[in-house]
DNA sequence: TTGTAGGCGTTATCAA
DNA sequence: TTGATAACGCCTACAA
């Protein structure tokens, strides 16, 4: 097996527990030089590595965040993980990262999983209003933050962004251009994120005196799929098609215009589409999106940083950090058919 | 803190032995059902999650496999993570994930990490020819299975896919719309893939007598940025510009087709594209890219099997399995503009 | 069928 | 400055 810290310590004529304390940087300062080198020396020699499974167990610290995402396939989720473990990395820690696949019963295994590995605080980024007793009852054997999606109701340590700004930025930016006849491709209310996005778009219509042009069925899932299911729906609804749509992500939304394309419509020429996530390649898809953005690896960022926080001061008031979202103009969104739309920039008026 | 065993056997009223043969699953066939539902119970009350730390310490075994990725945000990576992810999870398993972004120091720290973390197994996707020694040193200490990427020189056990037949696959479909000015932008000979895509490429294109139109620096890291500039380097420099790119991986291809714009040419008419990957949204990008499919989840799903089988059978001899890949057509390669070609399916002479 | 005892590798506490 | 000891929580021979 694996070289242990008595082999070390026979192998430099100590006993174990000096042996300990010359391989740890913090009480390495008891030890008088001449033994610790002999230690690191014989620790090099034989290739120690310290279990970090008894260190856990004996310290009560596994060194370990989990992380529950939602998919791994969904590009703005790995931008959130590089973030985390650029900020674990600083101090050794690692990321155990599990999928709850929008399943509520995922998830709350995947939360009785990293606490039984006792990791030493969790990060969620996939919550739904479903999951709150299950985290709520969490929260109270470890730290855990939430971030990209919130819990409104709890006291929980939150990094999300603002996403009432993000579907009000959306609005307001076709709104801007002369579109009057607007749908929504959302994601379902029990995800904090989408149910803010909608709100936001919807005020951003309101402003303009405007209502949805047509309503679709909330999706669960926000893939491809669901967004051309969703854009198919739209299109076989109305009476008339709307001029622009606003998907609430961009997977959604490249689903959407492979659904126009299947109408023989045309993206933006007879329907802009925002999107979402600004999500990797959001730039080099047919037509280049236009997208608000979410920091995604900001976000990582500081949801790891927060979960460090928490670990040494477990009883500190847990915040919420919120950041802004920014609006990526690109080529999938263009003023409305010839009279279908008011003037572009004119279409404040009730 | 959390629940432990000894609570459990209090409540229950019985010796904490008694407890864990309860509530192990194989063991529990020795213990009266009555006692048995007494500890369930107390278990379940208490909320008790047995420390998985711990029993790793006892057991030898973490539960846990390793896995060091290039990096998340490659698309192609989060489809193996879920194949690895289907599998352990049949067992309770999990994975550990890490990142080595390309870098031999960084792969040997994670690997590290991960055997201090004593992972029972590592899955290593992201291995160059650089990082041989490190990994045939780790192997001694646990099982290694190598996915993807593979060493040649090596007796490590190893999923991979025939990228010597995706090149090939590549090269003839150029060939076989009537090419014959083709060039690779290629990742870097250091890595298993590459090579064996541009061996296969290369054959390819002898085959049909043909040598590639020009020669670029193969590049180290397979972005949409290097891509990029490795077109803009061909176009540089040619004489006349190649008729069609064979690109080593989808997110290349994309920047290699931003390149063209850029210059004022257009995919496929001025110049065909082939990618590498397909990953997701491949098809949306403009225009969906034609591509060797690399079966990525399946790919994860096997190297976590043999994972798995290593642990029972540490000394079983190694197999190498490999997965055919799949070439994919979409709108992105044509027939060469006129008088740039020889005609269609009739390129094979010498 | 149940209890006893010992140890997995490490570190914290105490004594020398 | 170093050594001895115990304990983290769990599992498993072995004994009863």
């Amino acid at each position: 097996m694996s070289v242990t810290l008595l082999e070390v310590a026979r192998r430099a004529n100590v006993h174990p527990s000096t042996a300990s304390r010359a391989l740890s940087p913090v009480m390495s300062r008891e030890v008088s030089e001449a033994t610790r080198l002999k230690v690191l020396e014989a620790a090099e020699e034989l290739g120690y590595r310290p279990n970090v499974v008894a260190r856990g167990l004996r310290k009560g610290r596994t060194g370990t965040i989990g992380v529950v995402i939602n998919d791994f396939q969904l590009p703005y989720n790995a931008a959130v993980l590089r973030g985390i473990e650029a900020v674990l990395d600083e101090t050794g820690m690692m990321p155990f990262v599990t999928e709850s696949h929008e399943d509520s019963a995922r998830l709350e295994r995947a939360l009785e999983h990293l606490h039984g590995r006792r990791a030493d605080a969790i990060i969620v980024t996939a919550v739904r209003a479903a999951d709150e007793a299950a985290v709520v009852k969490m929260a109270r054997l470890l730290p855990i933050v939430l971030a990209v999606r919130t819990l409104p109701n709890t006291r929980l340590a939150t990094v999300a962004h603002d996403d009432f700004e993000g579907g009000l930025l959306a609005a307001r930016h076709l709104v801007a251009l002369g579109h009057r006849d607007i749908v929504e491709l959302p994601g379902t209310g029990d995800v904090s994120s989408f149910r803010q996005r909608s709100a936001g778009f919807h005020a951003g219509l309101q402003e303009a005196g405007l209502e949805p042009a047509s309503v679709v069925q909330p999706v669960h899932r926000l893939t491809v799929e669901n967004g051309h299911a969703l854009m198919r729906a739209v299109l076989a609804r109305a009476d008339r098609p709307p001029t622009a749509a606003f998907a609430h992500n961009d997977v959604m939304a490249a689903g959407a215009i492979d659904a126009l394309s299947d109408a023989g419509l045309s993206c933006p020429r007879d329907i802009s589409v925002v999107g979402y996530d600004d999500i990797l390649l959001a730039d080099h898809l047919a037509p280049p999106l236009t997208t608000v953005r979410l920091p995604s690896f900001h976000l990582g960022q500081l949801a790891a940083q927060l979960a460090r926080t928490l670990l040494d001061q477990p009883d500190a008031p847990a915040p919420r950090v919120s950041l802004p979202p920014e609006l990526v103009v690109r080529a999938s969104c263009a003023p409305p058919p010839k009279g279908r739309g008011s003037s572009p920039g004119v279409g404040h008026g009730h």
